[in-house]
DNA sequence: TTGAAAGCGCTAACAG
DNA sequence: CTGTTAGCGCTTTCAA
């Protein structure tokens, strides 16, 4: 059994290798008949296409790339997931790559795809990446963390956080605390924003004398941790009760800070996480969280992907509603 | 600025593509000064050779294939991860899919990677993978979960587990509970072997009466939470004074299950867990765990992958130790 | 050691 | 609607 190629599809079905081309690419122009007996050759010889081949003549290789800082991060984790299968449900593929929040790496990979002839690439931009200029002529879509002046697909991170500072504003909580992501950040300061509108609408500070409420971190365990502890460490009645943290792995390292402090949750602290990773759900207590649409943000993106030859440039970002889970990690405020 | 191709960069080195050919490829019969020369005008041109073409030809895509259960298990997505570094440092790509654990859909996958002629896959197989059959002359790789009859690369289960007990056993516990993973799941069955290899060791027994010490479960966090409370819910002094999990998650099920019953952690329960995943530093406390080395078993799927042509067929398969990773859920047991 | 030339397996004009 | 045919951009004999 040597390789099957088209040239021994056609013979078989005693047509030339065009129609069985045209069968193959779903071209209109073939005869039902044709196409049944085409198809019923190619499945009994059970002959694949050569992708190289095919994509050498079309310019299309049903090849998408997606550049993530890192895959150890269950968001970005679901991300390529829910990419995988929308893609493969178009019968693309998906090439990861993972960027470390390296700009210089970042630039490297997606030159790397570029190369390799990808149909477009879904971008999680690193850190920096105003260092970064794409290639032109080659579609993608930036997702998740979308730069001013670049449009993209996202959750609407500063509603997400809006509902969550309102849960805790509705139990009865004035000051509340909140973890802010990088300073430069793009999707941080969404998410900051969307803190700030909460807590002026209620006619509340976000300030309280000398202490805080607002502490910057990364958006990891430790950070969160760290900047927990810095909320924390104070007099009773200077200290927050309640932390809204900018993601679950922040809220996560937050409870231990608290719980170290021997400061009981929700009992005296109530949290609330950004992202609705598992992870939130296999917390003791479970966290509250505002969960992102990843799914929903993928799967647009491949379709934005797919469709780029007739879609238009997207003029403006796609935006996502975030969901409220509710958990264990809140409760009404003590009183002083 | 149109695509600059090999023949472009062949006229202006004034040599014939085939000599361009030849040092894209380090073919060793070009002679230094030419080989420079042509070097500096591909830079100079920024050509990047067409990868469709090249593996049209060449019959190599270096392209790997990787067929993974479920994307959103840290374990998975860090063999993923690593093994992307891995194959990147030699000039291939990652191609992703998940199976679902579904023997169907994992079929699929892999006749997909087939046809689009990657040069090799690292699979992680469902858990019926025995109803598959593997596409012959494609290099596959099993990793983790290995099959008997195939060969593979994987973590030293037993080993690993024997030291998590081993470590409890130090400690003075006697009734040491087990939390197995899926009955058909071969390393399932090497980790309960493990824990069985310890428990035979101290002449103990792995049963207490009518109370058995080992709860068999899926490896995810509400499994372990449910065989968790099985193994818990009796008298004192018939319940284990320590768990070993087969998973990081079941563990950390296992503890809410102990918190739920009033049972502290480590004072009246030792816990261990197994993977090693980031999840395992974020718990409070700490979960005591033995981590798998992911990366060198990724880094070695990819080594074998790459040297498939002249290395031989693994005639056993290669297994890397695990380490054991104190963390703040294990402390001797409490007087009955 | 290098050049010339023949395809790799397929798609897309162009005819018919 | 279908067949014919000319390449896509590269690698690789085969000569020189």
């Amino acid at each position: 059994m040597s390789k099957v190629g088209i040239r021994d599809v056609a013979k078989l079905a005693g047509v030339s290798t065009g129609t069985v081309s045209r069968v193959l690419n779903d071209h209109p122009s073939v005869t039902k008949e044709l196409r049944a007996r085409v198809d019923g050759i190619i499945k009994e010889l059970g002959y694949m296409p050569d992708p190289s081949a095919r994509s050498m003549r079309s310019k299309v290789s049903r090849l998408i790339g997606i550049v993530i800082p890192d895959l150890t991060n269950p968001f970005f984790s679901e991300l390529v997931q829910s990419a995988e299968q929308a893609a493969a449900n178009h019968g693309y593929n998906i090439i990861v790559m993972t960027s470390f929040d390296h700009a210089a790496k970042e630039a490297d990979r997606i030159r790397q795809l570029t190369s390799r002839k990808v149909d477009g690439i879904i971008l999680v931009p690193s850190n920096d990446f105003h260092t970064l200029k794409l290639p032109k002529g080659l579609p993608i879509v930036v997702v998740d963390r979308l730069m001013p002046g670049y449009s993209g697909i996202a959750a609407d991170h500063r509603n997400g956080v809006r509902l969550g500072v309102e849960h805790l504003l509705k139990l009865g909580h004035r000051r509340i605390g909140f973890i802010s992501g990088p300073k430069h950040s793009v999707p941080a300061n969404d998410r900051l924003r969307g803190y700030l509108d909460a807590m002026e609408q209620t006619g509340g500070g976000t300030e309280l004398g000398a202490s805080p409420l607002i502490a910057e971190a990364a958006f990891d365990y430790e950070s969160g941790r760290s900047a927990g502890n810095y909320l924390l460490a104070r007099a009773r009645n200077e200290r927050p009760t309640a932390i809204f943290a900018s993601s679950d792995q922040q809220a996560i390292g937050c409870m231990r800070a608290a719980h170290d402090l021997g400061i009981p949750i929700p009992a005296a602290l109530s949290v609330v996480g950004f992202d609705g990773i598992p992870l939130a759900s296999m917390t003791t207590p479970r966290l509250t969280t505002v969960k992102q649409p990843i799914q929903e943000v993928a799967a647009a993106a491949v379709a934005v992907l797919l469709n780029k030859r007739t879609a238009p440039e997207l003029d403006k970002p796609i935006l996502f509603d975030c969901e409220f889970l509710n958990g264990e990690t809140t409760a009404p405020p003590q009183p002083d």
